[in-house]
DNA sequence: GATATATGTAAGCACAGACTTACGCGTTGC
DNA sequence: GCAACGCGTAAGTCTGTGCTTACATATATC
């Protein structure tokens, strides 16, 4: 699953939230949802082997951070996106201005 | 449907990539596909709904164009968990060196 | 070593949503 | 006016996935 697809529930999303704030441990997280623990977890698996968390094993706990990168990586297309949009509407403006000139 | 989830699939944002290049007819959409074209034009009506573009009615076509700003949105979410957990990082160095101090 | 705690895994269920084919509706062109 | 075109909508199917409960595993605690 890749990041886009990982942050896009609303859940999903709330985590990131959460873990971007600081190190948080399973329970933690699970501790702020009212869906089930396991289903929390589950939620933490999908974000981990998108590359959005790490987990760090700490006694019998389980730490998740965040994995800033990815977010970025993330960013960067939304950036080409707009960049290619504003190219295209720059192109646009210099057709019309070429129009109205010949 | 969240801007979020209506970039979740990769079929959608590769519709956007295409959108970013230009403004695009449904067909011309469509034709870079191997579904078939209602199934791109579902997909088209999911970002529409979700503001990601702009329809416009052309004689019999459908013109689709990027909405900008809604990426733009979504790109400062992902930006403000990027400086939330900056901001963590800042405070876990100081208080690492507070401790190594006293 | 037995019990409690923190967490993941397994199995199953129900629903969302990504597809399909068939059809309808407005627009264009003869 | 009528056929062709461009496109959306309807209805149905099927898979993925977001949940659930039950169970397994590892660590801490006494």
């Amino acid at each position: 699953m890749d990041i886009f697809e990982a942050i896009g529930t609303p859940h999903r999303r709330r985590i990131v939230e959460l873990v971007a704030a600081g190190e948080r441990t399973a329970g933690e997280i699970a501790a702020h949802f009212d869906i089930s623990r396991p289903g929390v977890s589950q939620h933490l698996s999908t974000l981990v082997a998108a590359g959005v968390l790490t987990v760090r094993k700490a006694g019998r706990e389980r730490r998740y951070t965040l994995h800033a990168e990815a977010l970025a990586e993330a960013g960067s297309w939304l950036e080409a996106q707009q960049s290619r949009w504003n190219d295209a509407l720059d192109r646009l403006e210099r057709e019309i201005a070429a129009d109205e000139e010949g």
